[in-house]
DNA sequence: GTTGAAATATATGACGT
DNA sequence: ACGTCATATATTTCAAC
């Protein structure tokens, strides 16, 4: 499952998990490669599903999202559907682990207000006991996996 | 703290948000704005810190990293430099939230093996009692907020 | 993987609305 | 705040090596 990787490949990642819109022939420049050698590598990984899209990120609080929560959802039975569902419906849900132990679902959750936080934790609740924990700090910047 | 967003700026971080690397141009047909003012529009969601930034996504266990893991953390006493002095290291650590509630810290961990997690875990331990659930899976794709 | 040239697309700034 | 147009520049692409 695992791609193998060389140096020049890392260099092109880790540029691209800083600044994803650098051109071509920047990136070539920095990691020391044609534009044209870089080029087809990016193609490479891209369509290996190595590099999986490109994304903006954005300041939460200065687009109306001022609230951040950790929500811990113990769902009994095997029943994950309903839930899916509703997890894929509602954007503020902005992400979904399912994970070992007795929490089955950890989800990441956007919220314009406390307000806001409770009706979707409430939702949530209709499918098992939750833990909801307020975010204070985001304590890093953006970071992706580096060279093992 | 929060900006004034039209349906124009909203637009735009959508688009920025779903495919990073398109042109500002392409950009400015996609939101039906001329370059220039699309261009004008981008440049200041990233003065105002709107938009933070652009980053490739790529698939953990692909570059090496089959195992993900939320871990958390109670942290006794409020001297919190070492634990933020360690998570600023290790880059295995994606990120590192402070949230309220028992557990002071969540954090989400790629792995390149379970002794992988395991010595990371020990390290983590040395700051206070951590409970760890490994990750099943993502049941979403990348996904930002919206417009509220 | 490199180089170089041609075709294309893009960014930029001035001007009018 | 936005559109248009013209210009300069950068980028992509495709050869041949």
């Amino acid at each position: 499952m695992a791609a193998n990787l060389d140096e020049i490949d890392w260099a092109i990642i880790e540029q691209l998990q800083r600044e994803a819109r650098i051109s071509l022939s920047e990136l070539g420049r920095r990691v020391k490669l044609s534009s044209s050698a870089t080029t087809e590598r990016v193609r490479n990984l891209e369509s290996l599903g190595i590099i999986t899209g490109y994304h903006a990120a954005v300041d939460l609080a200065k687009v109306g999202y001022p609230v951040l929560a950790v929500v811990r959802l113990k769902y009994p039975g095997n029943r994950h559907q309903p839930l899916r569902r509703l997890v894929a419906e509602r954007r503020e849900i902005l992400e979904c682990l399912r994970t070992t132990g007795d929490d089955c679902y950890t989800l990441k959750i956007a919220a314009t207000s406390m307000g806001h936080l409770e009706s979707l934790v409430d939702e949530l609740a209709g499918f098992g006991s939750t833990t909801t924990s307020v975010v204070y700090s985001h304590t890093l910047p953006y970071r992706g996996p580096d060279r093992p």
